[in-house]
DNA sequence: CGAATAATTGAGGCCTATCAAACCGCGTGG
DNA sequence: CCACGCGGTTTGATAGGCCTCAATTATTCG
């Protein structure tokens, strides 16, 4: 529970020391001026910061975070290339970012959102899946079990699964599946409102069960999709 | 589920007469095509239903929520007038929508979006406050206890306060504040991820320790603002 | 006024948090 | 090469908060 800063301090300026600012080629038709690139588990903005740029993920995975004075941290969204974040209604920030893993960001002016109609339309489309995200993880944190927890998220980085539109097991195949956590047991305990603690009994319960198997810390090996998936609650 | 009257109490023509502020600043460009009237505890749409019409709710307030097939029930979101509801990523609605209370709600073309530029602007600055709101919920959901929960719920009924931009208490006069609650304690229970008995033993104790009065059921005056902003959690 | 619905209160149990210790992978350096 | 230390993870024991089930009380409405 207790959230422990990485960079406690000099966390800032040693995480600015990663950002490489690159000129955009293409600054005419895309508004994208410039791009960072930053190392894993490095900051972007704070909670509370000016909300004056936008932020376009290009590769590599980033989350959003609130913190609680008393330490206890929520990890709201995790955001996949092609995200755009930083959006803010009010002056400043309303969640905190941070890389997950290395990645690379287009950095945009938030008033280039108000003279640009394509890129409005790329916010707003992008804001519509992510709501439909929060939603599914309102009830996930409201009403779900930790077990459930666990296995929607999971299944969540299986794409085409589990969903309105599943397709069910691919045919004459096992319905079996890698998928790379980038995530430590701290970020998904805070992602799914559990302890660190919970999340690693319910992973070994999964494993001992045969749901799944450990590959490394950080890659799991779903053996059977199907199944997994009806361990979501959504079934 | 009981009843199918969508469209119940739905009076366009009578409806165009009463209205006397129209939340958008042109009437005349807006798109709004018919209006709908719904009594209390009404569904407007439900999950999966096709997503071809936008709402605006131009008074009353509607509950947004996801249900689970075993009956669980997580209320996402709760609307006040001029918010816009009913947009999606997919082709069909990922929530139900239903009335708290009698509601008068403007109804749009989905593709009204694509070619009004400036309902896009109204859509867009709509869905980030409530991502915002989502944000907020997310952290009550995943982190908050019970006592917090209820604190949290009840302060956001107080506008102006709680938040960033919390002014204190007025000055020279007693910190309280009456609120209409506009929703039973099962709907609260389902908003805040508790049982309706958690919900009620809350409010009781904090009755017992004299932070709040109940006036009726569903009114509740808070005898101390700051004192109950402080059970948020936010402090 | 009485039935139906909603809310409160109580008793007990379960699920998850908390506290504590052992374990593991991995880079370091003797 | 392997002991060592460090951070992260797993496992265990225990406790506590919230849920469940049940009964009572309050409120609404015909």
């Amino acid at each position: 529970m207790a959230y422990m800063d990485r960079d406690a301090g000099a966390g800032a300026g040693a995480a600015r020391q990663n950002v490489v600012q690159m000129p955009f080629a293409d600054a005419a038709a895309h508004p994208v001026t410039k791009v960072q690139r930053h190392a894993e588990h490095t900051v972007i903005f704070y909670e509370g910061d000016t909300a004056d740029r936008l932020f376009e993920l290009e590769d590599g995975i980033v989350m959003l975070f609130k913190l609680l004075p008393d330490g206890r941290r929520q990890v709201v969204e995790i955001l996949k290339p092609g995200a755009i974040f930083g959006l803010s209604a009010g002056p400043v920030y309303d969640v905190s970012a941070e890389t997950l893993t290395s990645s690379r960001i287009g950095v945009l002016d938030r008033r280039d959102m108000d003279s640009s109609p394509w890129l409005q339309r790329q916010v707003t489309h992008c804001l519509l899946r992510q709501m439909e995200t929060m939603h599914d993880h309102a009830m996930l944190l409201g009403r779900k079990s930790a077990a459930e927890r666990v296995a929607s998220f999971l299944m969540r980085m299986v794409p085409g699964r589990g969903g309105y539109g599943c397709l069910g097991p691919a045919e004459g195949g096992k319905d079996e599946r890698e998928v790379v956590l980038a995530m430590t047991r701290q970020e998904i305990a805070d992602y799914l409102g559990l302890t660190i603690e919970t999340v690693s009994r319910v992973i070994s319960d999964m494993k001992r069960r045969g749901l799944i198997s450990i590959v490394r810390q950080d890659r799991i090996r779903i053996n059977n999709v199907c199944a997994l998936c009806k361990a979501t609650g959504i079934h």
